[in-house]
DNA sequence: ACTGTTATGTTATAATGTAACATTTGTAGC
DNA sequence: GCTACAAATGTTACATTATAACATAACAGT
């Protein structure tokens, strides 16, 4: 079965966040059950505030947060949490911003395609086969054989481009 | 016309690299000669450090060469170079590596498609709008307006497999 | 309780990138 | 050539992002 989902669409600014906070912690505690590892305080802690909008979180914010509640965090404990989480595909990192944002599907561990507003930050997560089989077909071309993708597009959303057409 | 173009194809070790990083020098005094723009000497250098091969280069890798002829110089000195050289699509950052590399057709300015071989480092860069025009569709359908794209994908070049299956 | 493994604490440092202001160099008009 | 402006570079300091290394604590199976 083919995957062309988009798995987290741009968000109204009025949408009830609280549930997508709820869903994505329920989902990694379940997934973490299924698969026998432990979503330790430290890592749920870490995956609430990387939920806490849907725009990407710097490691170093997290890190903040975390010091307000107990002054001994360092950087290692933050990263230690997101590399957790990224092994685990429940974050993804967007490279082109040095930041984390909850993965809208982690019950099939995916590399997703980012669309991200320039506007409002907000990102909207992609897993869309067609587009990973063109890059294949491409890749297939010169012998290639992909392992890994990154795809990170950059631009305006539609709701930022509504209110600048006012 | 639509682009369907490898541009820095895999090389093989035996390839003359001589003639890239010429080439690539040539390519880049006429296009600021046109655009009269001045391809000064820290320029010009940085552009061939980051010809010395074809795997992205390090900002910091750069710097760590112009010491060696000028000790004076200092990180500033390097990023405007490469500030200049990205601006005129003359290098390319790859995002999830830190790094840059030369662009393989700065003549028309393009986003290109990066394949990075784990193994030896090496980058293919493609500028395929077929590419481009399916993620310009996927993004139309939520309204979203591209304006930069970053697609770097990882895996193993056709050498570096055959290598490994002797 | 013993033991090996996993997770966290702690300190220090590496790697990447930018701000701000001074100085020099190039350019164009006079 | 001189002047004035803009562009490029020098210089110092700092900000941001990430990891190394080693100590301690919590956990899981026996
Ligand atoms: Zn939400
Ligand atoms: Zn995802
Ligand atoms: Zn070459
Ligand atoms: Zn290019």
């Amino acid at each position: 079965m083919s995957k062309n989902k988009l798995l987290s669409p741009f968000k109204p600014a009025s949408h009830k966040h609280q549930k997508c906070l709820q869903s994505a912690i329920s989902v990694a505690k379940k997934h973490c059950e299924v698969e026998g590892l432990r979503l330790t305080p430290i890592r749920q802690r870490v995956l609430e505030l990387v939920w806490q909008s849907h725009e990407p979180v710097k490691a170093y914010d997290i890190l903040d947060e975390l010091k307000r509640s107990k002054s001994s965090s360092a950087p290692p404990t933050v990263y230690r949490a997101l590399d957790f989480l990224l092994e685990e595909g429940l974050v993804h990192k967007i490279e082109s911003l040095n930041a984390y944002i909850g993965c809208g599907n982690p019950k099939d561990i995916h590399k997703g395609q980012f669309f991200i507003c320039h506007d409002c930050g907000s990102v909207a997560e992609l897993d869309d086969d067609e587009i990973r089989d063109l890059l294949q077909k491409k890749a297939k071309r010169f012998g290639f054989e992909i392992n890994d993708e990154m795809v990170e597009i950059k631009g305006y959303c539609l709701e930022c481009r509504e209110l600048k057409n006012k």
